[in-house]
RNA sequence: GGGAGCAUAGCUCAGCUGGUUCAGAGCACCUGCCUUACAAGCAGGGGGUCACAGGUUCGAACCCUGUUGCUCCCA
């Protein structure tokens, strides 16, 4: 059979994928098996895959391929979050391209809009995550506004407000005029922003040119302002105690209060309090009871309670507002000024605090038990350091702001009667049993109650998602809640470890008063080679699937798992993709040779080549309990390290070498079937990294029908002899001696030279290999240095070549002398620490053996050398 | 402003309880090779005062203190 010299990926990867699909392999039902369940997190809806899902996903499509051939019951489940603020900017902004305002619509009809837009665009990223070979059940792909997840949601809420866990009250959020809804905190980002700092000055009330100075960075919002606040302290002010200001323009009468949350350092010591538009003067607003007028209206314009330039936007109001303070006299000067603005994480809009009737979860009695099982590593996170990072925001949390002002999402189940009295309850017909109840008046009809119009917070349906997709909230006792929860790992971002990870913890605990998984993998950012982040307006990142054209899936999952250890951000260079493609051209070309051999089974296997497997056998075991290591680390990119050099290094640089016959000569059988066995196995350890390549080669090693590797058992690290890796360590310096000799002496490889071996080889077990490898005539042990030859130590055998003429007296003789100064030195330190009482009585007594091993050797070596420079006349 | 973390080769990172192989890996780099599996390769090689300054110890990349620089989280 004729194979491609070449490893071209395409095609190769398609045909798998649908095979696997075909053979429904990905599929798992509960039975008696182990289960190993990995959630995916449910990426947005509206999304589409980018360089951060390539590398979570790759991920944990390791971690369950590699719990499938282990013989675990492996479920990796899918789906997709609703997203509701994401998604619903993207509806209102397709529909105003069609002409049509969200405002126009009902409810109703909007919502038809966005369920159109998700059958349509919804779901592509799991399209895309099939090229990347995602072993996902996709039977059990989930939508966090699926029927049942809905309903989920909706019990819960009505659930935690029985509880008293959930409540309504008047807080300062995070507003999005654009979105026109409330945020949470998380939602919003912090940047720096170059802006200006106003020095504006107010009249004092009753004085004909007496002023107060203060500085904001917003002087829109004066026409907010309802105090004037000085530090009591502040000698500066003194005078103004209890006097009142005119607001500049509106010339409202407003008091001077004094507080110590004044920063005297800061602007002019003077702040100007606007209770509804910021949150700090909403608190000093609370305790000197002030009056809170809102100025804006939700969009971002001024309402009429701001008195002027009502219905303009706040950005042009401020440069109004700063020429007629100009002009008036109000200002005194303007400077630069960096500060932290907040901006909308969906719509990039300057996000407003405003003042707002929203709905809330008490978060203090759910976080303590959240906080416990991390700490005592019940659940356990990788690497461990976020620890600290939950523990600080675990310890701090406050209650959560629930309530979006979109349509998108689960609507608030609480209805009000026209009192205003609240009803919470699952569906509307229960709500109204409800009401009839306590008004104790059962004429009340359906339409007598008005639900709420918000919906809730996308996070609070992805907080349930190991359970909902179970359907473990409605149905607690069904088979599937009851074998695949808790699930195993999650795999996520650590900026989300907050809102989502210490939130699902909470809801498990809540619901099924068990964690909702037992290992949290953090995996970093990726981001570009300068280091920054990768995002669609910097347009720095690459486009997933043109990688996986380009350097096929095995490629791009190499190269994203290779320098990613968990919890580190990855710089990310297509270079590293192109590392992973080269290594499946690797694997491929020495598929091509195992391949090319002829087998004959009248041949005696080569002393070399049994040697060889010895050896290999070993090496092999003693990779595969490091890699078990490494997967219990959750190190996966180690492990991989290991595999690679595993086949690289030892399988193809030495072990083929080893065994391969000379050029057109065929191959003992036995020899064959142990590399085509070793070959098998080492598939096997790569297929979770590799999916492809791996079930490729598979299948072209052996005829397996309808087999596929995905489900044959992962070799396990089973017993060996250590001495062979010793033996072998010893055998391959030899060997690389050799070659530095030829290269040195510029003897070409082909021509085969003689070898001598002086003293105890503890490797001779491998002679056959090194005379193989070395392209040695004949190789003897010798009493004496031979004359007119170079030569090297390894430990304390002595190798030599003859080299017949033109041998370097000189440059042998600076060899051994610098290894045996080096020698010396080495031993010196030794010495000084045997020398040395102190350490002598305190070191444990393995530690001072060792030293005493080491000086022995180093001893015996310099004796070696020094015999080594006599024979050579020194 | 509060908290956490990091600083080891050109880059990305390992380095466990302080003690052979403790200064490592991969990539990059340099040199020589078109040696019929692979130039997407082979063989060989160079490269680090472990951020800086002190301290503890018989012994420090590792423990302690301080300094500097960077990152993240929170406000």
């Amino acid at each position: 059979m004729e194979i491609a010299a070449k490893y071209d990926p395409s095609g190769i990867e398609e045909k798998w994928y649908q095979h696997w699909l075909n053979k429904n392999y990905f599929r798992s039902v509960p039975d008696e098996r182990e289960p190993y369940t990995i959630v995916i997190p449910p990426p947005n809806v509206t999304g589409v895959l980018h360089m951060g899902h390539m590398l979570n996903n790759t991920i944990q499509d390791v971690l369950v391929r590699r719990a499938r051939m282990q013989g675990k019951n492996a479920c990796w489940l899918p789906g997709t979050d609703h997203a509701s603020i994401a998604t619903e900017a993207k509806v209102v902004a397709k529909l105003k391209e069609q002409g049509i305002e969200k405002s126009s619509l009902t409810r109703d009809e909007f919502l038809a809009h966005a369920w159109e837009w998700k059958e349509k665009h919804g779901g592509i990223i799991l399209e895309q995550l099939k090229k990347l070979g995602a072993s996902c059940d996709w039977e059990r792909t989930k939508f966090t506004m699926d029927q049942d997840l809905y309903q989920s949601v909706i019990d819960v809420f009505v659930d935690l407000y029985n509880k008293g866990l959930i409540y309504r009250g008047v807080r300062m959020v995070n507003w999005d005029p654009q979105a026109l809804t409330a945020l949470s905190d998380e939602e919003v980002i912090y940047k720096e922003v170059k802006s200006k700092l106003y020095y504006l000055r107010y009249r004092v009330e009753g004085t004909a040119d007496e002023w107060v100075t203060i500085a904001t960075t917003r002087p829109e919002t004066i026409l907010g302002d309802t105090a004037v606040c000085v530090h009591p302290e502040d000698e500066r002010f003194r005078h103004l105690k209890g006097k009142r200001v005119l607001v500049p323009l509106i010339k409202r009468s407003i008091p001077v209060i004094e507080d110590e949350y004044v920063d005297r350092e800061f602007g002019t010591g003077c702040l100007k309090i606007t209770p509804a538009h910021d949150i700090n003067d909403y608190t000093i607003g609370l305790k000197y009871n002030l009056e809170s007028i809102d100025i804006f209206n939700d969009n971002g314009t001024l309402n009429e309670k701001a008195l002027l330039y009502i219905g303009m936007d706040r950005f042009e109001v401020r440069e109004k507002i700063t020429e007629d303070l100009l002009n008036h006299g109000h200002i005194l000067k303007i400077e630069d000024y960096v500060n932290n603005v907040g901006f909308s994480e969906r719509t990039d809009a300057v996000i407003e605090p405003k003042l707002s009737v929203q709905w809330f979860l008490k978060m203090e009695e759910m976080a303590k038990p959240a906080l416990e099982v991390v700490m005592n590593d019940t659940v356990k996170f990788h690497p461990e350091k976020f620890k600290n990072t939950y523990r600080h925001w675990m310890e701090n949390v406050r209650d959560w702001c629930i309530s979006r002002q979109l349509w998108w999402g689960q609507r608030i189940p609480a209805y009000y009667l026209s009192t205003g009295e609240v009803i919470v309850a699952a569906s509307a017909e229960e709500a109204l049993a409800k009401a009839r109840e306590i008004s104790k008046n059962p004429g009340l009809t359906a339409s007598d109650l008005r639900q709420d119009e918000d919906v809730l917070d996308t996070w609070f349906s992805s907080w349930l998602w190991p359970i909902s997709v179970f359907d473990g909230i409605r149905n607690p006792e069904n088979p599937d809640i009851k074998y695949y929860y808790p699930t195993n790992d999650l795999v996520t971002a650590p900026e989300i470890l907050f809102f989502w990870v210490a939130r699902m913890i909470m809801a498990g605990l809540e619901y099924r008063n068990e964690i909702p998984f037992k290992n949290v993998y953090l995996t970093g950012i990726v981001r570009d080679k300068l280091g920054r982040k990768m995002s669609k307006s910097l347009g720095n990142s690459p486009d997933p699937l043109g990688l996986i054209e380009k350097f096929g899936a095995d490629g791009v999952r190499v190269g994203m798992l290779l320098t990613s250890p968990a919890g580190n951000d990855l710089p990310f260079d297509e270079s590293l993709c192109e590392q992973g493609r080269n290594f499946s051209n690797k694997i491929w070309n020495a598929l091509r040779l195992v391949k090319g051999w002829q087998a004959d089974s009248t041949l005696e296997q080569p002393q070399y080549a049994a040697a060889a497997i010895e050896w290999f056998d070993a090496k092999l075991n003693s990779s595969l309990a490091l890699i078990e290591d490494n997967f219990a680390k959750y190190r996966l990119s180690d492990a991989l390290m290991t595999a690679y050099k595993l086949v690289w290094d030892d399988f193809c640089s030495w072990y083929l070498e080893m065994v391969k016959p000379a050029y057109q000569q065929p191959i003992d059988s036995k020899t064959l079937a142990a590399s085509v066995g070793f070959f098998e196995k080492l598939m096997q350890v790569l297929h979770p990294f590799m999916p492809f390549i791996t079930e490729e080669i598979w299948h072209l090693l052996n005829s397996r029908g309808e087999e596929s590797i995905m489900l044959s058992p992962m070799p396990a690290a089973g017993d060996y002899n250590p001495e062979l890796l010793n033996w072998f360590e010893q055998a391959s310096e030899a060997v690389i001696g050799i070659r530095n000799i030829r290269k040195d002496k510029n003897l070409p490889f082909k021509d085969k030279v003689d070898l001598m071996i002086k003293g105890e080889n503890p490797a001779k077990y491998f002679d056959e290999v090194v005379a193989k490898l070395g392209n040695i005539s004949s190789l003897t042990y010798v009493e004496t240095k031979p004359a007119a030859s170079a030569g090297f130590v390894v430990k304390a055998t002595e190798y030599y070549i003859p080299l017949g003429q033109g041998v370097d007296l000189e440059a042998e003789k600076e060899k051994l002398m610098k290894e045996l100064e080096y020698t010396q030195g080495f031993l010196a330190s030794v010495e000084k620490k045997l020398n040395n009482e102190k350490f002598v009585s305190n070191a444990k007594p393995e530690v001072v053996e060792n030293e005493r091993q080491k000086q022995a050797d180093a001893i015996g070596r310099m004796e070696i050398l020094k015999a080594a420079l006599s024979d050579l006349g020194i």
